[in-house]
DNA sequence: TTGCTCCTCACGTCACGTGAGGTGGC
DNA sequence: TTGCTCCTCACGTCACGTGAGGTGGC
């Protein structure tokens, strides 16, 4: 077979053809009388080894190693192969996710993208430094940085450097709540929670509005986050969850003293207290204690006459409790 | 700043430096009088630009014309770099996969690597090709080959080149039941589906282990295909697994010819007939209609009192179905 | 004078593509 | 004679590393 059939039936170019010749890969073994090189059908089926080789990543050289020593074991190179491969996939992977990010951030021209990858490059450093620069981010903010800020947000570690962003990404206005809200969904339940965290460092209606979604949210923790951010802020949709969370003891005192604060602001001792009465049928004993607790704080005299039935609970600490609610609330 | 400097603030090497001066890419503002380069701190501004644009992919070529022109779009830019990656990322991916095959043979030397290669190319090259390579697999088949088979069995999408690969897989031991047995428990349906149905091919007490254990699978898909093939094979333990079969109406019919032929084979037509009875009082009027079919096949004193009952069924097919059964048996 | 840093020039890497200039076989 | 295939030689690619041989500033 002269060089153009082969080059054809193996797609490997006539040079290449011609280039393992010259460094001894696959030399044909004959030449016509022209010079013409003449392949053997064994030339051709070493030639098929050596594209196999080359698929799984060796280099020439490599391949010249292996064909010429075959008995030599392959199992070191190939965890070698596997080894250089996934370095290389991690690398690819991280590429494609800082150019995610460029291309999240919107740039209009290079000066935006010089910017978004100089703001990227700082927060990979190191967590002072992530510090130093979440606290040196100028007042405002400009919203093509949010993006990059609400990605280091999403995946800081370190609680210490994680404030400082976050405060830094409250301040470039609503620009990340998208990058935010679609957190929310993340699989990842450290995600979720980065991101309820951080949007109860704002302090805008479309901020309150992610929030009071969340408040129907899978995640226990995330849907928790969220009723206690809602109902610090004067949400009033917050209450079924708050009385929730009393019941189920998770932050249950911070949930109480929001239940309490609602009750004063809107004048809805009553309400809120019929809300966690509601709870004490179904409730075990501790849950009740929790619940007369909460109680204390609930001005008005639905609160009173709550309280008063539950001294006779069945439950010690639970009476207890409701009779130490009721000398401290005096006769308010 | 001379050259030394900035290379160490930089992490970039002093040639480098050189070169980037050689392309006009960074030029020194300024050299010494014994013509040293000298960096202006607007120089190192500009290093650190092209760094993180290199950081994102671009070329160097690339960098000196997002750097000249300012003003120019980079979005049409990003979105190239986000392909070449992504196409970069699926082929280290494929690249990965194949290399994990090729561990997964455990070849001793090259030429086991070589003659894997070998087959998982023609595996890959088309659906006729692929039919060929199975049929013209040697009887018995090396055990290095049946991981490669096996992942072909898995990943093979046209029924056709799907049965003669099932076919060649079975014919080379027990080598690759391993592989079937992970890929059960495999995500994806369609893996752990073809898995399933491969393992049926087998005829070795390694592969009825697995389809025994199989008999508990979540995957009603997969339950049901091992279902049948235990049964089909003399297994009582796939026993409630067909009564529940006929319940459910999922391949009835063979199930019920599965439980028949159980009751035939080791006389055990009344334990059999009562397991079928013992669902009638859960069952609808459809599933008792399917029942009522059942039971034509199970010989036996049992099978016939239980369709006598069926006969006063108060939902009419029911009753008629249990009548013609009853006289197609005669007095059997 | 002795280290140290810097300079320019130039070759090598790796797997090729793309010519230029020329020849053999139908 | 005319296309076509083949030949060798050699330069270019891309982002560098690594010398060789020499000079400036403390």
């Amino acid at each position: 077979m002269l060089i153009g059939e082969v080059s054809e039936r193996s797609g490997i170019s006539a040079r290449m053809l011609r280039h393992y010749d010259a460094i001894g890969l696959v030399r044909p073994t004959g030449r016509t009388a022209g010079g013409y090189r003449q392949y053997s059908p064994d030339d051709v089926r070493r030639l098929f080894h050596v594209e196999g080789l080359r698929a799984l990543g060796l280099t020439l050289a490599e391949i010249g190693g292996a064909l010429e020593d075959l008995s030599f074991s392959p199992a070191a190179m190939v965890e070698q192969l596997l080894k250089r491969t996934s370095e290389r996939l991690a690398r690819e992977q991280e590429l494609l996710g800082r150019l995610g990010q460029v291309r999240a951030s919107e740039p209009a021209d290079w000066s935006d993208v010089l910017r978004t990858i100089g703001l990227m490059r700082a927060l990979d450093a190191g967590s002072s430094a992530r510090q130093r620069v979440a606290l040196s981010m100028p007042d405002g903010g400009r919203s093509s940085d949010a993006v990059v800020l609400a990605e280091a947000v999403l995946s800081e570690a370190e609680p210490n450097a994680g404030g400082a962003l976050q405060w830094a990404l409250a301040r470039t206005g609503d620009a990340a709540l998208g990058v935010l809200a679609n957190a929310l969904a993340s699989p990842a339940a450290e995600r979720r929670q980065r991101a309820v965290v951080a949007l109860t460092k704002f302090e805008s209606s479309g901020a309150d509005a992610i929030l009071a979604a969340a408040l129907q949210h899978e995640d226990p923790i995330v849907r928790a986050r969220a009723t206690l951010a809602r109902g610090s802020r004067g949400g009033l949709d917050a209450v079924p969850g708050l009385v929730a969370m009393v019941v189920d003891g998770t932050d249950d005192v911070a949930a109480a003293g929001a239940l309490g604060a609602l009750a004063e602001r809107y004048d809805r001792g009553d309400e809120i207290a019929r809300a966690l009465a509601d709870a004490l049928p179904e409730a075990g004993a501790d849950a009740r204690q929790r619940l007369a607790t909460a109680l204390a704080d609930v001005p008005g005299v639905a609160a009173r006459t709550i309280l008063e039935a539950l001294v006779d609970d069945p439950d010690r600490p639970v009476s207890l409790t409701a009779t130490a609610v009721l000398r401290a609330r005096g006769s308010g």
